[in-house]
DNA sequence: CTCTACAAACCAACCAGTCGGTTTATAAAC
DNA sequence: GTTTATAAACCGACTGGTTGGTTTGTAGAG
């Protein structure tokens, strides 16, 4: 009988998250399994107790952070009423006083260097992927029910967005002196907003 | 005395190859000195002798990698005479058939996650960034000197114009089942046209 | 004989995963 | 309420394998 039945649960995602921040300062390849251990307030044993290997480890903790990012942006779409805000709506990927944001990108970059290597991180991207292009579709195809959009193929048209948004994203991450917040927030807008105009009927 | 005075740059070159090929397949961080060696035909021995450390040969690999790249970027780019197919011109990004392609995108993948940890890598980073921004900035002057674009900001358009190219690049490569080279194609041209169409003054 | 260009053996550090053992909590027996 | 049984939670030493870098040796050119 297990000494505290959530015990398990809570322990898990306190490692989880002990990972998360691990990976994210030190990077995938530099994170040993007793940096998290210790992270998490626990010895190597212990931390093998819940999670039998690193890759088991590494992909859990990608999965759920990518699951409560999404969550998060998810969320926040769910606040714009027109079409064209929901699809420009994620100012929140460029806040970089979030934690998410902090240690998103690190563990974008080195998950989609993993992935080009490994097939299951692969497909985690593609699940990551195809959550975006649900949700701007969806965007799409209600600003087009609502004679808003002209007729349009809203699948493509949310992985050029999406893609957009990873694209700028980068580029202010990585290189911040020379790309600065509103350069990003200017840049998807004028893109994202060149890109449906030719599909606007709202305005002239 | 070199037996053979070229010999050296020779054997370099042969080294950053088999460095580039054996990155590009395995990742940085599961490729090893003796790999890397023997995917160059010679022993651990014979590489340190020319790269006294791994740091230094990929640093070098990748100086060299991006140099190249860019100056086939540079040349193709040169055969447009319109600005708007300067900034268009790109397409060979998207060509699978070509090695530097297949080996480009898993090297910038892995060089990106590097860079975030590694400040060095990171100047490298920004030095590629810089490169495509110099190019496509003077193609919008260009552009404007000529009254084919209205008077803008080079700087950042630029700056947008690459971050798009390389978020659509970034789809393509990791998850082509999704992204074909026709949406690519159209991608990118639709995200650029778009950009650049408040500034246009040769089309209503 | 000297110097370059390697090769091969070697070393020390690091690390993922294992394992024996300890503690803590619950439950059943009496 | 005490004891006993049992299972989860956890620790930390240890191991086997890997790897970056070093050392030693040597063939050939000058």
């Amino acid at each position: 009988m297990p000494p505290i039945p959530e015990l398990s649960e809570i322990r898990r995602s306190q490692i989880l998250q002990a990972a998360l921040a691990t990976i994210a300062t030190m990077g995938c390849a530099a994170a040993t399994m007793d940096d998290i251990a210790k992270a998490a307030g626990m010895s190597k044993g212990g931390l093998v107790h819940y999670f039998k290997s690193k890759h088991e480890l590494f992909i859990s903790t990608f999965r759920e952070f990518f699951e409560r990012v999404f969550e998060r942006c998810r969320v926040s779409e769910a606040q714009y009423e027109h079409p064209m805000d929901k699809l420009l709506g994620f100012e929140l990927l460029f806040d970089a006083n979030d934690s998410d944001v902090r240690d998103g990108y690190p563990i974008l970059f080195d998950f989609m260097a993993i992935a080009v290597h490994d097939t299951e991180f692969r497909a985690i991207f593609d699940e990551w992927v195809q959550n975006w292009v649900t949700l701007l579709s969806s965007a799409i195809r209600q600003g087009i029910e609502q004679g808003i959009f002209r007729e349009l193929d809203p699948d493509p048209m949310a992985r050029t967005i999406s893609a957009v948004y990873q694209g700028i994203a980068t580029r202010w991450y990585l290189a911040p002196e020379a790309h600065s917040y509103e350069w990003a927030i200017n840049s998807y807008r004028a893109a994202i907003e060149g890109l449906m105009r030719p599909y606007r009927l709202d305005q002239p």
